[in-house]
DNA sequence: TGTGCGATCCACT
DNA sequence: GTGGATCGCACAC
């Protein structure tokens, strides 16, 4: 029995985490029963006394669940439109965090399809943060707070193994302050990174 | 109580 | 390559 990676893995230096979760499996299990997963292919990291963090300026009702226990999801909802995934970082009270902003598709493809309402490349349906939310159905009411390593929890990382791959460090994307820390991680020549 | 803006995506040029 | 959609939150008044 395969189980999710441990509360533990959330503890190291959050930098540390974003990069060692590229080429983890995100797991997603819907209430029908159907499992839909994809490999981890770009995170970015957001520390404390990090201007580009949502909890930079303290704790709101909005980011409060960064402030809670590592290895839980914090679901927020951003330009009207699109949810955004982040799995808790650092000790409780400490307010780190790793967006996941692109996965590569591996189960329940044809249900990430619908999700996304449309006929699309299996590549075009999680790459990018907002994209792989809804390829994956995740909401801020039903999932922000979630465990992720709670094996019988609807959304969950599980260890895997991918072939040998290089790690680019870049920097962020779609921020103004902060914006030349190179905090943000992907597998290089992974077709399913959001952007170059 | 009002206002500005954001860790984006997609259609259209 | 660019601009519109769209809404919750933070902060100013």
């Amino acid at each position: 029995m395969v189980t999710p990676l441990p509360t533990e893995f959330y503890l190291q230096d959050t930098r540390e985490a974003a990069k060692k979760l590229l080429g983890q499996l995100l797991v997603r299990t819907l209430p029908t029963g159907e499992t839909l997963s994809g490999v981890i292919v770009e995170t970015e990291a957001y520390l404390r006394d990090d201007p580009a963090c949502h909890a930079y300026k303290g704790q709101t009702p909005r980011n409060a669940m960064m402030f809670g226990p590592p290895g839980q999801a914090y679901v927020y909802f951003t330009y009207g439109l699109h949810m955004m995934l982040n799995l808790v970082c650092a000790p409780t009270g400490t307010a780190e965090a790793v967006l996941i902003r692109a996965l590569e598709p591996v189960d329940g493809i044809d249900a990430m399809r619908l999700n996304r309402g449309g006929i699309l490349e299996t590549k075009q349906l999680t790459n990018g943060p907002g994209k792989l939310t809804q390829a994956l159905a995740l909401t801020r009411l039903g999932h922000n707070g979630l465990s992720i390593t709670d094996p019988a929890s609807e959304l969950r990382v599980m260890p895997h193994e991918i072939p040998p791959f290089e790690t680019v460090e870049t920097t962020r994307i779609g921020i103004s302050r902060g914006a030349e820390l190179p905090w943000r991680y992907y597998v290089r020549g992974n077709g399913c990174v959001s952007r170059k």
